[in-house]
DNA sequence: ACCTAGCTGTTATATAATAACATAACGCAA
DNA sequence: TTGCGTTATGTTATTATATAACAGCTAGGT
């Protein structure tokens, strides 16, 4: 068994510094401005490893920017972090999570902890695989792929109090 | 390659019959009311194999009925068909789609076509597995688990327009 | 310096969902 | 059948999530 990183004790400055500097490297390879209110919404995502609420997030850089924040100031920079494939969105939360592994192509998994509110991204192969085979067995063209699984991680499942 | 039912021609009053009935037998040996309210939404929510957002059963509703239909009033009918599972809440849309096969138990797994709209559920053991495993290889507990997978359908890839 | 494209600000509103409380209907038992 | 408790529905208000539409600013190229 491999217990996640985001579920472990860790320093979490070296997550948000690496997703920060991986996304000034891929933002100039493509071309493209990460200005810095999208690296602050960057790293406010990036303040945990759960999702969070778009509203959160105006929250958030409502207070370190003394100025009042609107809705649309964060959703664009979402979107444009999500074009860039530095953030997810988790469906199942309306809720945002900074990408792991930004910097290779990979379809959108998560396990979704109901209690401590961590999400871990996972790869499967065979599970990305069999998808395709399904799709391909109905004529259907995959553009893109969500995978969110509900449950207890591993540091809460042991606990006794499952419950959310 | 089998093309789904809900992409092709079809007599769709069948679908609807057919969802009604076991809607009624279900909900009679579980003991549970299935009252006019709530197979009214059913029937709408099963009016297409498009996913139908709840304002939009809303509506379908309020006209119906010519008195004024509130919100919780459809939450409330949903929630009880959700938790029958007769209908399934597509987490990408914010959407609510009649299930397929209520009367046998299933995860939820969906082709959703962006041109379209038509949700189609699947099933591949192959997939479940694959997402056990991963979850098990992290020590996570699943408790429910959704599948969502973007595309377009067979009969929107043949076409050239591909867009939505 | 000017122009343009893209980014951000601002106001208003649409869409999705729930809280809290009031009323109605149903089903059982005395 | 009357009364009582449970469940379902109605009603009002509010919270949460997201976008439309337009105004103004700023960085970079010429």
């Amino acid at each position: 068994m491999t217990i996640p990183l985001a579920s472990q004790q860790h320093d979490h400055s070296r997550c948000i510094d690496s997703a920060l500097t991986t996304a000034q490297q891929l933002c100039a390879e493509s071309g493209v401005r990460l200005t810095q209110l999208r690296e602050q919404v960057l790293k406010i995502v990036w303040q945990s490893h759960q999702p969070l609420g778009a509203y959160a997030v105006m929250d958030v850089l409502s207070q370190e920017s003394t100025r009042r924040v609107a809705p649309p100031t964060v959703y664009r920079a979402l979107d444009f972090l999500l074009e860039q494939g530095l953030v997810h969105r988790v469906n199942l939360l309306n809720a945002y999570i900074g990408c792991s592994h930004p910097d290779e192509p990979h379809q959108h998994n998560f396990l979704i902890c109901k209690k401590c509110d961590i999400a871990v991204e996972f790869e499967a192969p065979k599970m990305d695989k069999a998808i395709c085979d399904s799709a391909r067995e109905q004529g259907f063209e995959i553009s893109s792929q969500s995978v969110e699984v509900l449950g207890l991680c591993s540091n809460c499942a042991g606990t006794d109090s499952g419950h959310a």
